[in-house]
Order: C-alpha cells, then structure tokens, then sequence
DNA sequence: CTATTAATCCGAAACGTTTCGGATCGCCGA
DNA sequence: TCGGCGATCCGAAACGTTTCGGATTAATAG
C-alpha cells in the first residue's frame, strides 16, 4: 500500500504538502501540485480510510438499520430503498453499512452505534411523528437525513414527496368525475405520510362538501395486497352504499382491490374507480394492470440521490435550513378511472 | 469520547496495561484488570475501530458486491441474504457494507474497493465455476468465503448445500414412484449449484435406466415463475412424451408450474408431479401450494451464519483446509407428488 | 533601501490504538 | 550471596493522515 510518504520521498516533498496538494489546498504550486497528482497516480495511492478518520473525525461511513420484521412494507421495497442508497453513496466515496436489528431493539442498536462513533451519518426512513430514534441522533448531534416528514422540531435535512398535494390530485381527479363515495385504503396511520394524506383527503372531501365517512378510510401496518383485499371487501359488502371509487396508499394494495373486484363480480373503471399513489417497483407496473392504473406516481429510486446528497451536505456542515426538499408526484390518467355517469 | 487515555489518568496506569488488560492479556493483574474493566464501563469506554485499524490492518469492516440487475435472483432473495448476513456480522462486532455495482463494472468495483483495503472480507454469493471476482480476491490475499463451490482451486472458506445430493434425492423419490420422463427445470447453467444438480440428475437417470433426455431439461438466468410456466407449458405441449413428473430448481419456478398446469387443465399430482428445492422464504412457502409441494429443504437465512463464521475464522487466520461446511438439505415429502399408478 | 505582503513550502504535533523491548521486584534454588 | 525466573508493569515507537504555526523567498509598496 502506497502512503503519503511513498509520494513525499520520490519527489523530495514534505508529506504536509503533499497532502495539501492532493486536498485541493491553495497554497501549494499549480506546478507541483501536477507533478503530485501525477505521482500520486503512478503509484497508485488511495488515501487510508481510517488514519484520515482518526485526525479529521470522518469515517467514510453511512448507515441504515431496519427492522427484522421490515416494518410497514416490503422486503422488495427495502432493498430497492437498499441498492438506490448504495450507489448514491458509493458516489460521494461513502461506504454504506447496513445494520438489520431486532425491532424492540433497535434504538440500542443505534445508541451502540452512535457510541462506537464510527459512522459519519445515517438515514432513517418512515419517520414517525415522535421518532425515538431521530431524537435520539439529533440528540448526539449526529447527522441524520429523514424520509418522510418528522413533526418535532429537530434540525435534520428532510427528503419527502409532497403526500398532501398527490392526495389532493387523487381527490380532486375522483370529484370531477362525479364520484361522491371515495374510500381511502392508506398504510399505517401514525406514519408522517399518512397523516398528511389523510389530511388531504379531509380536505378535498370538505372542498366537495362531502361528509367524511369513518367507514371509508382504512389503515393497516403493511401496505400489502391482502390489505386492499380484505378492506375493499369489508366496505363493498356492507350493505349499506358503498364507494365507487378508491384510492391506494401505493400499488399493492391497488391490486389487492384488484383480485377483490374480480371476486366480487365489479368491474373496473365502470362500477369502481381505483387511484393510487405509485413508488415506482419494477415488480408493480402500474401500467401493466388491466385496467393500467391510475396514477401518482414518484419513483422510490429517485428518492436517493435527494437523500444522501442532502446527508452529505449535512455531513459537510450547511447550515440545516437549506437542506429540505419536497418532490412533487407526476399525475397519470389510466384506463382505471372513470366518470361515474357510465355507471349508471 | 473516552479513550484508553482517560482510563488510565483515572486509575494512574499506563496506557499499555489498560489496553493489554482490555485485550485479555496475561501479563496483567487479574486486581488490575478488575478495576480498568469496571472504569472501562463506568466512563463507557468504547475503543475507536480507526485507532485500532490504523494499528492491526483490521477495520471491522465485512463487505458484499452484488450485480444492479440482481443477478440470478429477486429482490426478495437478496433482501434476505442481506438482511442475515447483517446480523450475523453484527454478533461478531463487523459492519457490513452493501456495495451496489452496475453489473459490468463488478470486477472494477472489487478492486477499487481491494485497493482502498478498507474490507476486512468478502462474501461472494453464487460463485462460477471459473469466478474472476474469486480469483481477484485471492490474488490480493483478501479473505472471502464463497456460497457455491467453485472449480478454481483457490484456497478459501466454501459454504454450500449438498447440491449433488438433494437432486439425487427428488429424482430418487420420483423413480420410486413410478415417473420414467422427469424434467429438470433449473436455473444459469453455469453456476456451480446448477452443474451440481444436472450431473445428480444425470446420474439417478442413468442408475434408473433411463434416457437422458435433452428436451427435457430447461436453463435460464433467472430462476423465476415465468420460467416455470414458460418451459412447462412448452415440454407439455410438444405433442410427443410430455414429462409426468417436474424437478424445480427453487419454488418460484414451481409456482409456475402450478399456473401453467392450471391453464393447461392438468392435475397436480394426478397428471403431474411437482418437487422443488426450497429455500424457505417467507413469500413462497411450500407449505402453502396447494397441493402442498414436496421440496427438499435448505433454509437460505441458515446459510447466513456459517458464512460469516467461516469468514470470520478466515480473517483469524485459521487454516482454510478446515473451513469448509456442506449443509444437507431435508426432504419432506407433501402433496404434489404421487405414484405414477394413480394416473391410470 | 526597507518594510510588507503574497506565494509556497515545511516541521512537528496530534488523533487513539497496539506492540516491542525492556524494567522492576520479590522469590527460589544453588 | 547471587544468578535467574516469573509475574507485572510501562515507555516509546509506530500506523497514515491532517493541521497549526511558522519559515523562506521574491515581489511590491513606501
């Protein structure tokens, strides 16, 4: 393994400039700091990770635990998340570690983490409103990056797409089309995003001067085909009026309301409309359901570059003010949504 | 921070005794080594990994490359072996790094990382027979262990199931039963696993006296339901001796045999036997096909723990010529297999 | 001609460990 | 009495960086 030294003693150069050459550092000779960069390829040298890391307190290192039992979605989901953060990363020359843990444990893990103090941030995904764990790091004053919205005041970048506004979209598509009964089978209802779609769909709700029916908003902890299944259900076969149109958290429930209209003898668009909101999985085309589904749609790919730029700037020292972005979904018109004078 | 420096101002030993004493050596008081344990935790001492590897040349750092097109697998599959190597890293106090790499690029991304020589290993998953990544690392002398046997001779830490022995044991269960035109649809044709299992396949034709018959064996990159239905439904509708009987490389192939069989009006086991290798993932369990699938078994999260042991005690220095462990797989028969009589 | 200043460079200390090569002391056997 | 030995301990160097506080030189301003 080639060192500073190495570079030093061939060119008959201190180590300090060197090292200033090779860190952009102005102070050192257009000149000579060629003839370093030079060197520096010739022998092929990469800088030791952890002699940097003991003087300057930087590790190179990223982290994200989750849960063993993956929380409110996915194991496709989580490694999408997983691989998206990688390369990001791998960019900025960070290398990702990842650290599944017990769910009761997990704070420990993090505090154990954070006391080993070897990692330079971390990225926590799903915040909850109260999140222990933000807290937590907040506390220790250790970069974090937060997907989903936090609502106490903690000074951390933040990463979402705008829940409100795609719900809103959702809402407002289905009102224009004349749909008066629109049900909302979300995820977990102390999640930051469901929250705000919840509160989206209120709104839009009372914009239309429509009443808001309990029996019309579903939540459940996994995001999963049987959720839309067993809840689409549940309110198709009431008795009393059901909805004539849906909307999903995301396009695994779509399709469990899929499988269930199908059972139920309904057809889509003409007696039901279904809307969701799409992450994009390559395994839930939104497109390849029959009918292609409508939808909004904000690719969870995209939601790494965001998340660990916003991170390393965090790590780099910007001020926290400036390091929040809110990505608006694309809206898209399919073939599962219709008016709902064709019912008729 | 507290440091080896803290701990000894405190107690007024020197530095060396504190880290030795910490460390288990026997040259220290065991009155001693009483007290700086108890100081030790009382400032919760944690020692910092850079400090250490900047010293020993280790890092605490175990890391895994995978392909961004996913390979031979899903998402699903990756998440799992992910997701237990964590843990069982975790137990052995190394972090572990998740390196995603554009898939032409792995060779690059290997040595990069080699060269940074910030990994204490590697685990390598689904090794070819000749693997250029194998061969990198041990020409640079990293550790890695290798899930899948390579033909190579290099001289590292092996764990896999017994691949030979578990087609051996379908194929034996299928001939016992009466089935004489058994088709084989497996997975990359040249994977280790996969010549494994196609020479037992061979052979337990060849010890039932039967032909081999090149029709009747199906390859592909991806082990998934498509593939299933794809090749069942082509070796069923050859108009010429369809197979009475399937041997599946995983159970998502099985799965698509199930669909294709369904779309083709034939009964599982009545027309058809069904046996798979099962890796025991929570979306696909065998238990619930119905019928219920015969499969030998070898749980994937099990393979999770011997392969951070065996690289663990690689990183030791323990001689590799005892670091090498078969897992044999169960068998357990259900459903979706019966004697070829019963057709009649 | 001298005092400033800008442009370059460098020595040495520091980060927190581990480890090599002793040092000290009491005790035992010869 | 003395050489040696075992049990404990410790000083100092080393790992490869970064960085603080200058040092040197030449050009510029007064």
């Amino acid at each position: 393994m080639t060192t500073l030294k190495d570079i030093s003693r061939k060119l008959s150069i201190s180590v300090t400039t060197v090292s200033r050459a090779l860190n952009g550092y102005s102070d050192v000779n257009e000149e000579t700091r060629k003839r370093i960069h030079q060197a520096a390829v010739e022998l092929n040298y990469r800088p030791n990770q952890f002699a940097r890391k003991l003087v300057t307190g930087r590790s190179g290192l990223a982290a994200m635990v989750l849960p063993d039992d993956f929380g409110i979605t996915t194991r496709e989901i989580w490694f999408e998340i997983l691989a998206g953060l990688s390369v990001e990363f791998a960019k900025h020359d960070i290398d990702f570690v990842l650290k599944v843990s017990p769910t009761d444990h997990i704070v420990n893990t993090y505090q154990r983490l954070i006391e080993r103090n070897a990692m330079d941030g971390f990225v926590v995904i799903a915040a909850l409103p109260k999140d222990e764990r933000v807290s937590l790091l907040a506390r220790n004053d250790v970069p974090l990056v937060l997907h989903g919205r936090s609502e106490q005041i903690v000074e951390c970048p933040v990463f979402d797409i705008n829940n409100y506004e795609l719900m809103l979209q959702s809402m407002q598509h289905l009102l224009e089309l004349g749909h008066r009964r629109i049900a909302f089978i979300g995820g977990p209802a102390n999640h930051g995003f469901m929250i705000d779609r919840t509160r989206a769909y209120r709104a839009a709700l009372a914009s239309g001067g429509l009443p808001f029916n309990p029996d019309y908003i579903a939540c459940g902890e996994r995001m999963t085909e049987e959720l839309g299944m067993v809840n689409s259900i549940r309110m198709c076969s009431s008795g009393g009026e059901e909805p004539t149109a849906f909307v999903c958290g995301n396009t695994m429930i779509a399709k469990g309301i899929y499988s269930a209209m199908q059972i139920l003898g309904r057809n889509i668009p003409e007696d039901v409309s279904v809307v969701a909101h799409d992450d994009a999985l390559p395994e839930y085309r939104a497109v390849d359901f029959r009918p292609a589904l409508t939808v909004t749609r904000a690719p969870l790919r995209d939601s790494s570059r965001p998340l660990v730029d916003l991170l390393v700037r965090r790590i780099r020292g910007e001020p926290v003010e400036s390091l929040t972005e809110i990505q608006e979904a694309e809206f898209l018109v399919r073939a599962s949504t219709s008016s709902i004078e064709s019912k008729a």
